[in-house]
DNA sequence: AAAACCGCCTGTCGGC
DNA sequence: TGCCGACAGGCGGTTT
């Protein structure tokens, strides 16, 4: 569910008031969410500490503690970190855990599929954390120029739906996103990575870091369990372009729009504006 | 190298 | 109304 405007939307909304709050108690009702560690272990690491800043990278969430240690949370398909000003504000069905910080209220993670994970991990020490340690460029960073993605793409035999969405190559996108990105550069999702020239590659490029700047502007799209920090929707979904349209009419050239599997997920695309 | 599965979970929706 | 399968924004692991 949440991609990198989703994570990113929810960093900036908890970052005013959940730093320098030290945490008072710890709760785990879903003990599975937190990996490789025993729940006393993870409650007394972080019993009394504050989290003293929050940072992203790709997917990841990164609450930085005391003692060079972090906290590293994904929210995989259905996570929410929401902060709650009232501890005695009724818990949701499907909350996993809990960091309650006093008179100051408490921050949750509610998760109805339950994929998400909370990894606690000595400062930058992510080799245990799959995932994280072999991910690739931030797509909104200077190191992602239109000469990185000709290069990336370089000999990849693999469907460039599937390519974009290895999170190796590049940090944070998702089906919504690069459904529209390659709806935006006018990409046919089954091409070849390495079949793309450098005229898509550029409009690709620019493509993602348009779909990803402008979903972050709208606090990230809510189809269904998506919601800020504050447990608020997002906009974006009001300006989807092709995600979820099947049927529908093309915005740009007025054909039908289709979908069908590729590497594995629903892709939409217009069969007009995307050419295989 | 990459695709095709499966598993992890719960909820929703469409078809019958 | 009820049941049943398909499917969902992610991703790790195994097999092919």
């Amino acid at each position: 569910m949440p991609e990198l405007p989703e994570v990113e939307t929810v960093r900036r909304s908890l970052l005013p008031v959940v730093l320098n709050k030290p945490i008072e108690a710890v709760e785990v009702p879903y003990e599975r969410i937190v990996q490789q560690m025993e729940i006393p272990t993870f409650q007394e690491q972080l019993l009394g500490q504050s989290f003293l800043d929050l940072s992203r990278r790709g997917k990841y969430l990164i609450f930085s503690l005391e003692r060079g240690l972090e906290l590293v949370a994904h929210l995989r398909m259905t996570g929410k970190l929401i902060y709650y000003s009232d501890s005695a504000i009724p818990r949701a069905k499907h909350t996993s855990a809990i960091f309650n910080f006093g008179s100051q209220g408490e921050l949750r993670f509610e998760d109805v599929r339950k994929f998400g994970t909370l990894d606690l991990v000595r400062e930058g020490e992510y080799t245990q954390i799959k995932g994280l340690d072999t991910l690739g460029v931030e797509p909104l960073s200077q190191d992602f120029t239109w000469q990185f993605l000709e290069d990336a793409v370089k000999n990849r035999s693999a469907k460039i739906k599937g390519f974009l969405l290895d999170q190796r190559h590049i940090a944070g996108l998702g089906n919504i996103y690069v459904d529209e990105s390659l709806f935006m550069a006018q990409i046919h999702p089954e091409r070849t990575a390495q079949s793309l020239k450098r005229a898509e590659i550029k409009r690709l490029h620019q493509a993602i870091q348009e779909v990803l700047t402008e979903a972050i502007l709208g606090q990230g799209t809510t189809l269904r369990d998506y919601r800020t920090g504050y447990g608020r929707e997002g906009s974006f979904q009001n300006r989807l372009q092709i995600y979820g349209k099947k049927g529908e009419k093309c915005p740009r050239c007025g054909v039908d729009l289709e979908h069908k599997k590729v590497a594995g997920r629903t892709s939409h695309y217009c069969p007009a504006c995307q050419r295989e």
